[in-house]
DNA sequence: CTTTAGCACTCGATTCATGAGAGTGCTAAT
DNA sequence: ATTAGCACTCTCATGAATCGAGTGCTAAAG
């Protein structure tokens, strides 16, 4: 038996081990490996195996005498280098779109039904962040005059979301003031990055004439009123599922996960580096930085809109879970959505 | 020793039990409740009035030996008829004072900062439903055109909440119908109430002329699309300080609870029922109708703008929550947030 | 040299008995 | 009507005994 034999089945052993592990969150005995691989040898083999496999730091025992359970370092192994990409069932993809239909230019409507995919496919909680308006473009803005020296300010952007927030100005503006104001950014800004805007307009007003100043610095004030009115939010639900879920038995363990989830801002940080890059990624237990979810593993995926990530979804599970389903699951509901904001200009 | 004095003993011992237990989740024996009462008599005496609460059904034994609980009956006689109201402190005013001061004209600002303040001042979860649009008034439409048959419909309530939405229209309109339907329904509909709109023009669809026929048809699609945008929502947070309390050391206990507060539905038509009337409302245990409450009570309030309800704020604790109080920070936060909506006549 | 049958050993989980302690209910005395 | 006193009940914590799943090691077999 040459090495590469020896090592693949290292990996089946693994896998069978993760694979356990997932479906009875009991610890794995010897005999269940050669049950469950169908490895030709006897449990005393694998035996010999799963000592390396612990030596090796990927598995542990709970106690001597008992079967052994996949370590971070297993997971990481197991999700690196041994699980297989498991594609969607018809059943899944049909769920998926059946629930997308519901999706609309309203970032709640979008939010709900993402959510419920996450959970209702996955059993574990789903979560979901706003989509960052920085990260997308202008497409319009109205200014309503409410008041001598109130405006509402309603932005439109390319995925189709609308923003709006009262504003007070400093000076009383005239209802011609205000359309200039609107016509000049609109004229101006079409299609640029909220990012680049912050720049444009800094760049702008050394250069601007007098007359026009004022208006000028208005304007300033409502975007920036706009582009920072609402603050970063992550939605996440399905708690209850995830708490049935048998590591939750201890109740320690479940109050730590519940202290940590509503810690928003923690979730929503790490939603933030889970947006960077393209790809799905996965973070297994410590890795997630917040110790609250040391029983847990979280899967995030970006989504983009026109090739830029505007935000993150994704589940949190436990560190037991189905690495290979939640892969899929995310990351196809991930660039669905990337699709729908990409479809974004209703022009 | 006359009947009022013996019946005032009773609810003195009543009061105990259900403050002593509050306290620490522990029945409550004879001794202790002697200790805390004050009461110049003997435990013997104090157990004999006990076993005759035990009769009224108003407390009740875990098992022989053990100390009393109250009932939920008990509990309700205690919110009836024994429990003093007990004014904010002075520190209470002042963190509701401060964070309220977080409110403005956009709902999640109004939510989330009263939320916080509900779940920190009682350490329970808190909860408030949006406000119902239906239940308050029309202040002002503006219609932006945003491509042939498609326009941003942009709506003011009085309270100043703003709310839009992308209509698909039957036909194409020329801006200057656009701007008719709105100056139609602006000068129309002002002030009126959602509830009333909708009957106004159902009576006006018969005695409209027809030129105006169609435009008029739009009209009303636009309304009713706004009105029926947003489906009722609620928002509850506070779970991880829920499930410290010492009923959740039950791992069923508590995954009951949580899978209560998921019904997002069940949770909403109960504050809707809490919205009916003016007072602040207790709802014991099973009072509240869905048995996952069942070891928890429900203090609620509507808010109010201009008089009438259009949502509902509360707190979801343990049934040996400590109701004065609940029902004083509940009452206290939505009388501040009316008088809060009432000012939201911004023009 | 690899695999395996066999067996002793370990350790958690379960059961049962025991005792302490908290609290009651009842009775008889005040 | 109240209370001291006491027997009684039931929970909870502790510890011993047993069971059984699973391992690790050894020696034999392929």
């Amino acid at each position: 038996m040459d090495i590469t034999d020896y090592k693949s089945r290292r990996n089946k052993i693994l896998q069978s081990i993760v694979e356990l592990y997932l479906e009875d969150a009991v610890p794995v005995s010897s005999r269940a490996v050669v049950r469950h691989a169908r490895l030709n040898v006897s449990s005393a083999t694998v035996r010999n195996i799963m000592s390396e496999l612990e030596e090796l730091g990927l598995i542990q025992q709970p106690h001597t005498s008992a079967g052994r359970i996949p370590s971070d370092k297993g997971y990481r192994y197991y999700v690196n280098s041994v699980m297989q990409r498991r594609p969607l069932t018809r059943e899944e993809t049909v769920y998926i779109d059946k629930l997308a239909k519901n999706w609309c230019r309203q970032i709640e409507r979008v939010v709900e039904p993402t959510i419920q995919i996450l959970t209702s496919l996955t059993n574990y909680c789903g979560a979901i962040s706003f989509p960052r308006i920085e990260k997308t473009g202008f497409k319009r803005l109205e200014l309503v005059p409410i008041s001598r020296n109130r405006v509402l300010a309603v932005l439109i952007t390319t995925s189709g979301f609308v923003r709006n927030v009262f504003i007070e100005l400093d000076h009383e503006l005239e209802d011609s003031e205000l359309l200039r104001i609107s016509n000049f950014l609109n004229s101006e800004l079409t299609s640029l990055n909220f990012d680049d805007i912050e720049n444009f307009l800094l760049r702008k007003t050394l250069e601007i004439q007098d007359s026009f100043y004022f208006l000028f610095k208005e304007a300033t004030q409502i975007l920036e009123d706009l582009i920072h009115a609402t603050h970063e939010r992550i939605v996440l639900e399905g708690i209850s599922k995830m708490i049935r879920q048998p590591e939750f038995q201890d109740v320690e363990c479940g109050r730590r996960f519940l202290s940590a989830i509503e810690q928003k801002n923690t979730l929503l940080e790490m939603f933030m580096k889970g947006a960077e890059g393209g790809a799905v990624k996965v973070y297994i237990g410590d890795e997630s930085a917040h110790s609250g979810f040391y029983d847990c593993s979280i899967v995030i995926s970006p989504y983009q809109v026109l090739g830029k990530a505007i935000g993150a979804l994704g589940v949190i599970g436990p560190k037991r879970m189905d690495y290979a389903k939640a892969v899929s699951v995310v990351e196809y509901v991930a660039h669905k959505l990337s699709g729908f904001l990409d479809e974004g200009d209703i022009f």
